[in-house]
DNA sequence: ACAATATGAATATCAAAGATAGTCAAAGTC
DNA sequence: GACTTTGACTATCTTTGATATTCATATTGT
């Protein structure tokens, strides 16, 4: 017997694949479909769809709502960024993130803009309003979300 | 199935461009229209056409009451960026977000790549880790920051 | 004629209801 | 013990409608 996990990350990919590596779907109604409750849709997306599993998952709430899933497309000169989101462990320091920046810069995978960009973004001043002790996680997750927005794009 | 938000903000933004940047409706009219009750352009010009997007709404109750759109013209990016900057508040839902965002991009003052960066960096996705209740609180210090990066830069 | 007021015609506001998606913890399964 | 499944509760966005506000014009009192 089939896991729903299972089955439910199937009908994304399948629907993912057919559609040009990204689609949009209605959570309830994929449910349904699945003949599950909608939040088992949710912990799909989150185990299975994740960042780290080079997926970009944006969703919206209200009449309508919907999620879209899209598939970061590795393209030849794409491995320096691969590479970069492997290296992204559970957490990571404003100086690594700088190190990590910077090397990317020098090698001409991004431009100086990019980088001071992203630096910004993941800045302890940017990210003074989190609890210490989670900051380093939280500025993983925003470096592994900006790697594969830069993968994408 | 289509938003209804989504019909009226296609609708005036039609009128904007096919009238030189600018439009005057009448509300009554164009609720008639969309099939909606009034109020409900009132919503999508607060939440789609605010100054944040880079329009600006001007109003007149009473017997011929009309309301006009008009494109703001943002002469250099620079000056954009700092209208963007100040329209950031103390807290940023995702969707705003994804509406400055948008706005900027289609304005041409920041790339789309730089936008998809961006936006990846202040996804609900990315700060998941982050209490709910300081979330758009921490989205919004890293969107300043990040529009601060792109004035520096 | 003039000022004050009433009337009708718009738009604004705000809160409630509706429609989705997210969160989290408890129970279940392997 | 780790992963999965469920469902009650929460958060966010949209839609609707009742009420308030504003403006132009007509009417009235002097």
């Amino acid at each position: 017997m089939a896991r729903l996990v299972d089955v439910i990350e199937e009908m994304i990919k399948q629907m993912v694949e057919d559609n040009n590596g990204s689609c949009t779907i209605n959570r309830s109604q994929l449910a349904e479909k699945a003949n599950c409750v909608p939040s088992q849709v949710t912990y799909v997306l989150t185990t299975r769809f994740s960042s780290g599993n080079g997926y970009i998952v944006e969703s919206r709430r209200g009449g309508g709502g919907q999620i879209t899933i899209t598939r970061a497309q590795h393209v030849t000169s794409d491995d320096y960024l691969h590479r970069m989101l492997e290296s992204v462990g559970n957490d990571m320091t404003q100086q690594q993130a700088k190190n990590l920046l910077g090397s990317a810069v020098s090698c001409g995978v991004i431009s100086p803009k990019t980088g001071a960009l992203i630096m910004s973004a993941v800045s302890d001043r940017a990210l003074s309003k989190i609890e210490p002790d989670i900051r380093s996680v939280v500025r993983a997750d925003i470096m592994r979300n900006a790697i594969l927005a830069l993968m994408i794009s």
